[in-house]
DNA sequence: CCTACTAATTAAACAGTGTTCAATTATATT
DNA sequence: AATATAATTGAACACTGTTTAATTAGTAGG
């Protein structure tokens, strides 16, 4: 019986050779530049295997942002630790800025692009909405802060989504280039500058 | 002399027609989905035809979501009239808000999409540095509400780059779908509830 | 070992894309 | 009327994602 084991094995082996493959691409040349062509002839295949192991090329792409939401969350395992919760608000902040900055493409491909599962049933996309662990612990964060005093009249769940927002909107701006109408001189440092800003609310709101 | 001047008139619309063609075909299916042939055979007109017009597609919708920026300047006319900084601040991003949801193909394209100059030598896109008003607009709001005594020791140019963030954010999660993380009965009001967490959260900051 | 059967792989084709270019048509000037 | 200039075209190029029929490889049963 450890043929078709094996057989498993290879098939999963090679899928995931593909996902490599795509996502050297994808880091190099970006999602629209990379063809299904560009992919097979990287892992010496014919462009035609690849719809064995995949519906299609949103299907890879999708799978591979998967992996970026596990690499975000594990980011944010470091704040475990922090008793504050508004403390640590501040630092998943700054997590998430940095790691949007580090890695703009894969925030790229999880936060801005055109959701590859638009067009799917989108409760199918089950990951999607229970698997951004990262929102129910902001949530949570922002619930214990509420808790503890901070942030009184204000509505969790609206209150989470604007934080996400600003966070969000200050990386997608820079990462999609709409920085450029900002002074020149600031250019350079106005996200980390912006974020700043955002702290010293969330300082004076804290008190 | 009469006959250049209306060659170049014929030479205008014909430029015009195509970026009316092109509008609407990109409201309609979206940027990516709009081809020049599309264009081409909406204006009647052969594909070649209109590289005569514009140098390729993304001079296209560049010139196209100009006229989105004089739109969005034109609705922030209305404020004028408002002394209060402070209000005319959070009333600037009502409007911003109320454009983004109306607009939101437009919307895309001005400040989501991949910046269609983005490999041209980016100091040529003066439109969009000094064009983009509507910054300088909110700087020179903040400015006052600085000069008026609100946010004291905050730095005018990364705040204001951090407001725009804020409502750009909510907008632009929102646009590309990725609100499917919050609580399911708050998703169709969540841009709306945020927005006016945010004026409370300006309310307490202005006090 | 040979035959079946299944699964993996392929080349070729389809319908589309943005873009270029030589040839053609239309227009205006001399 | 002939010439120069500009606008327009169809065809081609090199791509794209995707489908499909045919081929190859690998396994299971006799």
């Amino acid at each position: 019986m450890g043929i078709a084991e094996r057989k498993e094995r290879d098939k999963e082996e090679l899928r995931e050779r593909i996902l490599i493959a795509a996502k050297a691409l994808f880091l190099e040349k970006g999602v629209e530049k990379t063809s299904i062509r560009n992919i097979a002839d990287l892992i010496e295949y014919s462009p035609g295997s690849i719809y064995h192991y995949f519906k299609d090329k949103n299907e890879i792409f999708h799978a591979l942002h998967q992996g970026g939401f596990q690499q975000l969350m594990s980011r944010m395992e470091v704040l475990a630790p922090v008793q504050n919760p508004m403390e640590r608000l501040k630092k998943m902040g700054a997590i998430y800025v940095e790691f949007a900055l580090q890695n703009p493409d894969m925030y790229d491909l999880m936060f801005i692009k055109e959701a590859p599962m638009a067009h799917v049933s989108s409760s199918n996309d089950e990951e999607w909405k229970e698997g951004f662990g990262t929102f129910n612990f902001l949530r949570a964060t922002i619930k214990e802060c509420i808790q503890v005093g901070h942030f009184q009249n204000h509505d969790e769940e609206a209150l989470s989504f604007l934080v996400w927002s600003t966070v969000h909107g200050m990386v997608s701006l820079h990462i999609r280039r709409r920085c450029e109408v900002v002074l020149a001189q600031r250019q350079s440092t106005i996200v980390k500058d912006g974020l700043n800003e955002f702290f010293s609310i969330l300082d004076r709101l804290s008190q």
